[in-house]
DNA sequence: TTTTAATATTGCAATATTACGATAAATATA
DNA sequence: TATATTTATCGTAATATTGCAATATTAAAA
């Protein structure tokens, strides 16, 4: 095997591990940091701030795309990107309603 | 290659993204989703709850054990497992100090 | 002690991910 | 137009993940 069975469980949960699964490594942990640092979204310079080759950063930045974590304007011929931050909200919002929930129970362990 | 370079990150990066790469599978969702919903922690039918054989749910569970997103306590010939708090503050903590910090920005697309 | 029940581990096949060199594509600048 | 700059894609090797059947382990119950 090694696919995912995505087809038995709900879009919700689904959306949210897709989401997370974009987070799940610290190169793009750190490239969503590195978007929340600067000021500006020209992120072009991601490259000189992670030591990975351009190719694999251009990957990570994809799948970041992809999951819709950030959003990419061509912006003369380089290329803006920046989060969006629908995404962070769903993500916060998601962990908040389950911290809120488990503030409820008294957990056994 | 197929390893993450994770020496070149920060241990606070490395942490999220073993957080959030442990969350990056439904079946994972689910159960955490699970173990919300249920009020004691006897968690022996996840195994029920799921389209997985039982070695891929234990497997599943072993990650998010590994990860610290769960507890396991030992309870007879059973285990009980439940959600460590502590692990979704963390994240929750993290996406809101991103959230707060985007607020503070007129991002460019 | 034998049996039953609940989990974990092993071994394996299919697939996905990670990383990068080489190269392509697109646009700005000289 | 030719060249430089920026980013994407292709191809490939190394490794990780996913899933399950078979089996082992562990502790309760008969």
């Amino acid at each position: 095997m090694g696919a995912s069975k995505t087809d038995f469980f709900t879009d919700k949960q689904n959306g949210i591990a897709t989401l997370t699964k974009a987070l799940g490594h610290p190169a793009r942990i750190a490239i969503i940091e590195y978007l929340v640092k600067v000021d500006t979204c020209i992120c072009g310079d991601i490259v000189n701030e992670l030591p990975l080759a351009q190719p694999t950063i251009s990957q990570h930045l994809k799948e970041l795309k992809n999951a819709g974590l950030i959003k990419g304007n061509v912006e003369g011929n380089a290329i803006c990107y920046c989060i969006d931050e629908k995404a962070i909200s769903k993500l916060q919002d998601y962990f908040a309603n389950i911290s809120a929930k488990l503030q409820k129970k008294n957990m056994c362990c």
